[in-house]
RNA sequence: GCCCCCAUAGCUCAGUGGAUAGAGCGUUGGCCUCCGGAGCCAGAGACCCGCGUUCGAGUCGCGGUGGGGGCACCA
């Protein structure tokens, strides 16, 4: 927003660099000067001394840092732009005018309304593939980073400018779904479904591995009917489409539930036969070493690198029974989403415990000649424990299920906002309790590294209060309410800009403005680093810094100028807060 | 054995090699005459250890310690 101002600045502390033989750097790194309650942008000195000092002057870098910085404060005079400039302990600060520098933050907020911070379109296409159900097993909350995750740095990258294709790979073959139909089959024959659908799919899942586990000869019955199913056999064919659809009707309320949009459908059965193509091409090539029927059909990837050190190992393409596994159908789906798409980058949101999985079958590809294979990238997240470190695992049935945890969020919010706000009408309070449930549930989901380990505890989980969505939403719900009582209820509706502000403006002014215009940036580096938490911070910092407005400067009670400025600071803060939640994935209601 | 991740306040987490390490929960105390108290203000409280790189390290490198995870026919 100040590019104009910073670059003239650059020039001259350049020219006066130059003039004295001091050696300039390559790209001046400007931050925010922090501590200031005003706005200004710093840089230091200490590298260029630094520089000095290893090109042989004798000088005591930061008594020397301080000096540059002080010389170039000389030359740089009275910049435009800037209403003074400092040099301390070795950094330049140059201090923008206050009146000048919100103007431009708020104008440009409320010109650009919902577009503010997005970056203009690059025009190119990326696929995210964030989710991986499996059929046949419950959803549960061990899914839900996986989701919610996903969808948001969808939203994220199409914010940074990015054509977005999200994909899902629903898992209706393999192993699981063989176990499962093996025991119905034979313990439960015909059944149908009751209405708790997805709690029955689990516990009969479970079953299956258990009885598994009691008696190992079993096993051997079970394999048979993979190959049974491998073999197309209509019977377990006809079975295994019927089954299949109670999982995704289970899948898609899930999916609506949480608000969680895809383009496309890459169904794990769609692409057992590109894969199995794959893997003969990779026999024929000597890729692979097919060692059927004594033994699996294996890339020895190391041997194939000459790697002396353990790297890659070697995958498994396909089972000595000549059905296909995960690697199988991984091959045939990487290579069908290029054929199918222009793509910048193949991005996978999968769990991190299938890291070197992934890397064995991009470094596949990659032996194999593709083109785009330095296109492809793991995005891996950490996973949802229960206290105490215990990982949910749907073969023991140890989970809890989403549709348990979006009731009792539901249910929780509810009361809440039944006791706050006993007047709302209750389709209102639906709908409120609604939003501030699933915020209460993707938030903390997005707010932390992605390699963090989270744990998932009911009285976290149902704690609204504190650093999370709720707060978020209080405050644009607050800002809301301001705007609504000056009958502002339309952006067209503010007072005219452009906006100086009349009065010398309060440290909570400065800091919401301040923030505000940091959000472009913050989108830009969110999106190249994968993290949400960037967004998360942002949008929790302005939910702050405008509670703190919102206690120490009245809006309605003050002079027609004061009011109007601050009138647009509301809506420019609201209008952002609304912007980052959209990002999240996160509704901002009207009120609550 | 090889590889990956994590370690910051009692707990859960932030922290772009830079100036004074920030929040929330909990805890101690205070605040509705005021646009919504789902809020605000104040207090106490922290960088796992060692060695290095650097003018400067919570941040980078190496080596430890502790915890978690991955390593051929589960996904």
């Amino acid at each position: 927003m100040f590019d104009r101002e910073r670059l003239t600045a650059e020039a001259l502390i350049r020219a006066y660099l130059a003039e004295n033989g001091i050696p300039a750097p390559d790209e001046f790194l400007w931050v925010p000067v922090p501590f200031s309650g005003e706005w200004g942008i710093s840089t230091s000195f200490f590298a260029v001394a630094a520089q000095e000092a290893r090109g042989g002057k004798k000088v005591v870098v930061p008594q020397r840092a301080a000096e540059i910085a002080e010389g170039a404060r000389d030359a740089l005079g009275e910049p435009e732009g800037f209403a003074r400039t400092e040099a301390v302990r070795g950094y330049l600060n140059l201090y923008f005018d206050t009146a000048e520098y919100s103007r431009r933050v708020i104008d440009a907020v409320l010109e650009e309304g919902e577009a503010f911070g997005r970056a203009p379109g690059r025009g190119e296409r990326v696929m995210v593939e964030y989710s991986q159900p499996n059929t046949h097993k419950p959803i549960h909350v061990g899914h839900l980073r996986n989701m919610i995750l996903g969808a948001a740095v969808c939203n994220l990258l199409e914010a940074a400018g990015w054509d977005v294709v999200r994909a899902n790979y629903p898992g209706d073959t393999g192993l699981h779904v063989i176990k499962w139909m093996w025991n119905y089959m034979r313990n439960h024959p015909g059944e149908q479904p009751p209405e708790d659908r997805i709690r029955w799919l689990g516990d009969l899942y479970a079953e299956a591995n258990r009885l598994l586990e009691e008696d190992p000869e079993l096993e051997a019955e079970m394999r048979a009917l993979f190959k049974r199913w491998d073999a197309g056999d209509p019977e377990v064919m006809d079975l295994w489409r019927r089954t299949r659809e109670w999982s995704i009707e289970g899948f898609n309320q899930a999916y609506d539930a949480l608000d969680i949009p895809f383009d496309v459908y890459y169904w794990q059965s769609e692409v057992e036969e590109a894969g199995k193509k794959v893997v003969q091409e990779l026999i024929e090539r000597g890729l692979a070493v097919d060692e059927r029927p004594e033994g699996s059909v294996v890339v020895h990837l190391d041997d194939l690198l000459g790697l002396e050190k353990e790297t890659y190992r070697a995958i498994v393409v396909l089972r000595s029974d000549g059905t296909s596994l995960y690697a199988t159908w991984d091959l045939g789906l990487a290579i069908r989403k290029f054929a199918e798409y222009d793509l910048a980058r193949s991005i996978y949101v999968v769990d991190v415990r299938q890291s070197l999985h992934l890397q064995q079958v991009f470094k596949t590809l990659e032996l194999m000649g593709y083109s785009w294979t330095d296109k492809l990238y793991h995005l891996p997240y950490e996973i949802v424990n229960l206290p105490g470190n215990v990982t949910m695992a749907s073969r023991e049935g140890t989970v809890v299920l989403l549709e348990d945890l979006l009731r009792e969020a539901f249910e929780r919010a509810r009361e809440i906002v039944d006791e706050k706000n006993p007047e709302l009408e209750a389709a209102v309070k639906d709908e409120v309790a609604r939003a501030v449930s699933l915020g209460a549930i993707k938030y903390p989901m997005l707010s932390r590294e992605n390699t963090r380990i989270a744990t998932f505890d009911w009285k976290q989980a149902l704690d609204f209060n504190g650093q999370a969505a709720l707060y978020i939403q209080y405050a644009a719900v607050r800002a809301n309410s301001i705007l609504s009582k000056a009958g502002l209820r339309r952006a067209e509706e503010l007072p005219e800009g452009p906006t100086i502000p009349a009065h010398e403006l309060h440290a909570s002014e400065i800091e919401l403005i301040d923030l505000i215009s940091r959000v472009p940036a913050e989108i830009v580096r969110a999106a190249e680093e994968f993290k949400t938490l960037h967004i998360t911070n942002s949008a929790y910092e302005i939910a702050r810094a405008f509670s703190d407005f919102y206690n120490h400067c009245p809006v309605l009670s003050e002079a027609a100028d004061v009011r109007d400025f601050r009138l647009r600071l509301v809506a420019a803060a609201r209008q952002v807060l609304v912007n980052l939640l959209g990002i999240l994935g996160i509704e901002a209601p009207e009120v609550m």
